[in-house]
DNA sequence: CAGTAACATTCCAATATTCGAATGCTGTAA
DNA sequence: TTACAGCATTCGAATATTGGAATGTTACTG
């Protein structure tokens, strides 16, 4: 499997999680399993909605759930992945700006056009 | 600001990052500062579709650069937004499947209906 | 000055995502 | 059986994202 393929799937689960609903889903989840019309009050969202997104979530191999009687209760099935996603999500990163010459300097003696390489080569 | 407004930004970070342009691009500049057409022959994406990730990227503040004569030399502004994105994107992690005893154990005494909230409530 | 390399931006059509509405299914209670 | 609670799924319209094409700007070179 190429780069650009783990690209893409990096890609795709990010944007899996980069959904409002879905981390407060998440986030619900994480503290303790629920059914899914627990989690509707929590958060204001209407029920069918909350299936849908735990759907993709399900799909995705990010959360599952077992029936109990009546109800489904939901898990995170990755719990670390939830974790270090919060993490992410929550941690205020701080802008580091260099300088011009601190930029050259990283650079190495990168920069300039050699081949015009034909897309396909 | 309220819950509700953390995820909604989050989320958007989120989804900015869930490109494999995007995250091919940011590889890049991880090893070392690049100019556009540096990037353009390294990933095979056209020049302007470049500038365009780039100035998502900018707005964002996760790149920046410094006008190197003729070019613009990009950087990372948050190498450790970006080292960490790379290590959630990169790892793989295990799924932890519960019984259903343990999903039961986790939940508390969760569980219930109690008020039908009217959604707007 | 003209020519060109490096880069940005605007416009737009194709594609993807999102969510409400409607409906179906399965347990449980009466 | 009927009724209802809990949940899923399908459809469709609104919205957002994407990337090519075209074009503009700003160095630099000669």
């Amino acid at each position: 499997m190429n780069e650009t393929q783990q690209w893409r799937e990096a890609a795709a689960q990010l944007r899996l999680l980069g959904h409002p609903v879905r981390l407060a889903l998440l986030d619900e989840l994480s503290k303790a399993p629920k059914c899914v019309t627990d989690i509707q009050d929590l958060l204001e969202v209407r029920q069918a909605n909350v299936s849908q997104h735990l759907s993709v979530l399900r799909q995705a191999k990010i959360v599952d759930y077992h029936e109990e009687g009546n109800q489904r209760c939901y898990y995170i099935l990755r719990p670390e992945l939830v974790r270090d996603l919060m993490r992410l999500a929550g941690r205020d990163y701080p802008a580091r700006p260099k300088t011009p010459a601190q930029v050259r300097r990283a650079a190495g003696s990168r920069q300039s056009r050699s081949k015009p390489q034909p897309t396909t080569a």
